[in-house]
DNA sequence: TTGCGGTTGATATGATATAACATTGCGGGT
DNA sequence: ACCCGCAATGTTATATCATATCAACCGCAA
């Protein structure tokens, strides 16, 4: 079901029924999904690893050289969608794996060959928070190290 | 003990306690414990939140204009030291609370007021790291929201 | 003295992100 | 058909964050 970057598996399959997915929420949520808008989540899709706002504009040059705000509003409309993620210690972003579920993302971030895989995870400073009377409205983890891949490389 | 911004407290205390504790850290490390490198740290310590690295550039100037590599070799030493801790989340910096004390750290930033507190939190990527394979080295994990008195303000 | 490592100073540039304003295209009301 | 409003897009300029590079300095030990 889910996309496992650090396994081989068909990503093919990801990526069709991921767009396919965003295609169905956005008509059921009346949001446009336009054809900047798509063909920047097709990107983050095909692309191995986290992308930064200038390398998507970069291959959306095939239609003439763009300006910085068209990344970053397609990807803002992605991202406050739910339809991707904004990684902040790589201030780059990634396609979400699981568009129209409810979850707390967190990150798996290979130093070495820079792909993340999206995880589940609990919720763990909600206990520090309720003891300082902290209200938490959202949460950035992000874990970088080695992918299983590269760990074996690097022995 | 550990010094807690989002309620009333003695900071100078904190201030001068973890000066002195860094300044014995560096003794017994043997660790160049250079005057910018103190000055910023005495920035980050004032301060009532994070502050990025031309923040701290700004402050130095009084000393004359510094360029941008001064800050960030100070703050690189400092946080790489453990003295400080940078913020994915706000490009920014923030004095360690418990210097020399092994920790994860874990951070609670007010969108209002912008005041930061470092929190105890347990490993929580640890399970879905260890299913995938994956090696953590680091971890990020910032919780943005409201701090109690932003909160109450904002009824 | 000479050389070495670590720190600092200074210039330039690279990388990431947003402000501000003009323009286009589309649907609804008249 | 016309106008209007709204969302999306295009474009220029600029703000903000970060690093590469090389020169100068300083304490220290061979």
């Amino acid at each position: 079901m889910s996309c496992d970057p650090f396994h081989r598996h068909d990503h093919a399959a990801c990526h069709d029924r991921t767009l396919a997915a965003v295609d169905a929420l956005c008509a059921e949520r009346g949001l446009q999904f336009t054809p900047t808008r798509r063909e920047v989540l097709d990107l983050l899709l095909r692309a191995p690893k986290a992308l930064g706002a200038y390398d998507i504009l970069a291959q959306l040059a095939g239609d003439g050289a763009k300006a910085p705000p068209v990344a970053y509003r397609a990807l803002d409309f992605l991202v406050s969608n739910g339809f991707a993620h904004r990684l902040e210690k790589l201030n780059a972003y990634v396609a979400c794996a699981h568009p129209g579920d409810a979850h707390l993302p967190a990150f798996l971030i290979c130093r070495a060959c820079d792909r993340v895989a999206e995880a589940d995870a609990p919720r763990p400073l909600n206990k520090a928070a309720r003891e300082q009377g902290f209200t938490i409205e959202g949460v950035v983890m992000e874990a970088v190290g080695l992918c299983p891949a590269c760990a074996d490389a690097a022995e």
